[in-house]
DNA sequence: TCAGATAGGGATAATTTTATCCCTGTAAAT
DNA sequence: ATTTACAGGGATAAAATTATCCCTATCTGA
């Protein structure tokens, strides 16, 4: 993936998690997996913003922890399905509380973003 | 803080929440100073691995959210003291639980990340 | 008077993460 | 025979985040 430099301290299930999930597009891939949504050019048809590359890179490390699951199928052309593993399963409450906190905080939220955007105006 | 290229889309209650908490030190801060360690040297010798130039970006940040707040003591030499608010509080439960999933995730983490760093070795 | 503690920040470098570009291969359809 | 859909990845550039270095100011104590 790429050799750090400076090693995190992995002592802190914070930090783990972090490494888990803490990828741009990861907890939306999560999302779309776990909605149905298998198939790698279908995901990109979900996240149009993303290059293929990113997403391959992304998928490859949630399933490098067991996130998720990878099923070739033996056919021409390729097919390829991920799949929320049980151990994914188990991730879904999380992701789904900090979902729902910062859904919360959502509409403040914007006034301040605004705020730093224009702060004299032209 | 930093002139951001490419807009986020703050549409998602998660995207939101990692703008809050998502900093290198921003939760640790966050467990410190919701355990009483309040002055800003004082974080800063529980942090040592961090600059004090880093951790001010990060309190920065955390109280531009409204997650902290800060008390200017008018004495020489100067006096901080941060805060959590109430609106901080809420927070950490959510800190609590991530931490919670990745801390049963760890000792399994950790042998993964040894293969990592040796694939064949010398 | 000089070191050390308090708190803060500008300028710039290094590190890490994402994005972009382009190439491989096969089968079905036009 | 050329295009389209499928899946994947190397090389490299751009963007974003952290880290490093150094300077300001005031008061206390040695």
């Amino acid at each position: 993936m790429y050799e750090k430099k400076i090693p995190k301290d992995f002592s802190c299930g914070f930090t783990v998690l972090m490494e888990i999930i803490g990828g741009k597009w990861k907890p939306y891939l999560l999302f779309l997996i776990s909605n149905g949504v298998r198939r790698p050019s279908d995901l990109h048809r979900k996240v149009p913003t993303a290059t293929r590359r990113v997403l391959n890179l992304q998928l490859k490390e949630l399933e490098f922890h067991g996130i998720i699951g990878k099923k070739i199928y033996a056919e021409l052309p390729p097919h390829v399905e991920y799949y929320l593993t049980d151990f994914g399963e188990s991730l879904l409450p999380v992701i789904n509380a900090m979902d729902a906190w910062g859904g919360g905080y959502k509409h403040q939220f914007e006034q301040l973003m605004l705020r730093k955007q224009v702060p004299g105006e032209a």
